[in-house]
DNA sequence: TGGTCGACTTGACGCATATCAAACCGACCG
DNA sequence: CGGTCGGTTTGATATGCGTCAAGTCGACCA
């Protein structure tokens, strides 16, 4: 593995967080000087609106892999902006199976299912050391009253967020396991791009199993498909190491998505 | 089939529309007179705040079925309510395939997704003669400005549209074809009961067809389990009138949704 | 150094669902 | 009345993925 890989792989890994958030209470850090902003924050919004959108911003510690940030059926309070890491969120069926409904990366916005009856509608756990920024969801009506483009915004991330969930159901519907590897390499390349990253060499954060899981696979059928991949020369993978050899092959299998 | 049966149909088909929607603009039905009007409508809202969300919604004439309200791609401008009859919404995958989003009924809110990019991302067509009201976006940005409760209430249309977004990806992910039948078969008695109709007889408004597409499996397979539950009893099913025989049996094939 | 454990890979086999093909049925039309 | 057509049902066969089982690899620890 080449040296400029693994630089982008510890960049994607610990991101922003890792020196910042060694002091318990970080309040440094800010919407306006963060590198994320104009991914998780409204374009529109102005510099002295920034400034009151981190008043009421809570910066937490970081949270340790494995640990929750909410569980299903808690009492719905904030919305959550990933700083640093990767959160997973599932739920529980009543049977007790697991289902993953998603996982997000710095900048993106998740907790947004609990708004309807004001308890969440699943968990939400850290895959590795990550950090978040919570909003309380009543600050955030109070001040979108006072800033139309903030409410125009939260509409917009809730539609963005339909609108993924709606193409998840596309894939997951009908599609077969190739297809649906291929398109979850190419979501994760995407969004590495949005964030400045590399779009051909990764770190998956998430094991085999979430990742069947997600897919609505089993975890033997992902190890195969991987490796079928890896054979075929379109990618090649080591332990959660990505790099994306084809680009052209891996979106002709997910259907030129 | 029973009388009551009958009646139980007709209403569930044509709903309120049929006799006010013969002259051309119909600005009689308002939304304080409607009877969906606690579906679509925050219950919160007051009765005044009522007359103003009145004057913003426009109320179609009735849509043919087989005509589009929207098509993928056309400019993004309004929300609609379902009035009577069903809406299906769907989107079409660069390879050309149609993959089903949702079927919206009577009280429901559907376009939802074209407020992210200011772009309708699905296509939305009638199944069978229906009636929408039309609710501008830009009017709805403003009145809610004025009407926190308005605001929140669409926060939570759209919360819950996630969450039931969420809740396909799982059934779709890891649940055999019988539990998916099952399954739609429950969610349309749900929300059949919700208008305050019969839990257990109405008419499927959709083909085979967009069953099979939208659970994401074959019409052959559609048909052959809505034959094997007939033989067994759980249903009987005249074309697409659906009596559910055995409520029990039916959710204990879902998996106790 | 060797041992254990969890995450992952690989192989053999079976089943659920897709695919291919044909027949049925009601609606509409000449 | 017969003919055609779209939507649906039914049957025979193929296959993709799940299931079960065994094996590999790396991390951690005694």
């Amino acid at each position: 593995m080449s040296q400029q890989q693994d630089d982008a792989m510890n960049i994607l890994a610990s991101d922003i967080s890792v020196k910042d958030v060694t002091c318990d209470h970080d309040h440094r850090a800010s919407c306006s000087n963060c590198r994320l902003g104009s991914l998780c924050l409204p374009i529109a919004v102005s510099t002295e609106d920034i400034e009151q959108i981190d008043n009421i911003v809570l910066r937490s510690r970081p949270i340790d892999k494995g640990h929750h940030l909410f569980n299903q059926g808690d009492n719905f309070k904030s919305i959550f902006a990933v700083r640093s890491g990767t959160i997973k969120t599932y739920s529980l069926s009543p049977s007790g199976k697991e289902q993953i409904n998603g996982f997000y990366m710095p900048g993106e916005i998740f907790g947004m299912d609990g708004i309807s009856d004001f308890s969440h509608a699943s968990s939400a756990v850290a895959l590795e050391r990550s950090a978040v920024c919570e909003i309380p969801y009543d600050s955030l009506g109070i001040l979108s009253n006072e800033l139309p483009s903030l409410q125009r915004h939260f509409m917009q991330l809730m539609s963005r967020e339909i609108a993924n969930d709606q193409r998840l159901i596309s894939w997951l519907g009908k599609n077969s396991a190739d297809e649906r590897i291929a398109a979850l390499i190419l979501s994760l390349s995407a969004r590495n791009v949005r964030r400045k990253f590399s779009a051909t060499e990764f770190r998956l954060p998430m094991s085999r199993t979430d990742i069947a899981n997600y897919l609505g696979l089993t975890i033997e059928t992902v190890s195969r498909i991987l490796s079928k991949f890896s054979k075929q020369g379109v990618i090649e993978l080591q332990n959660k190491e990505l790099k994306i050899s084809d680009m052209e092959k891996i979106r002709e299998i997910a259907g030129i998505k």
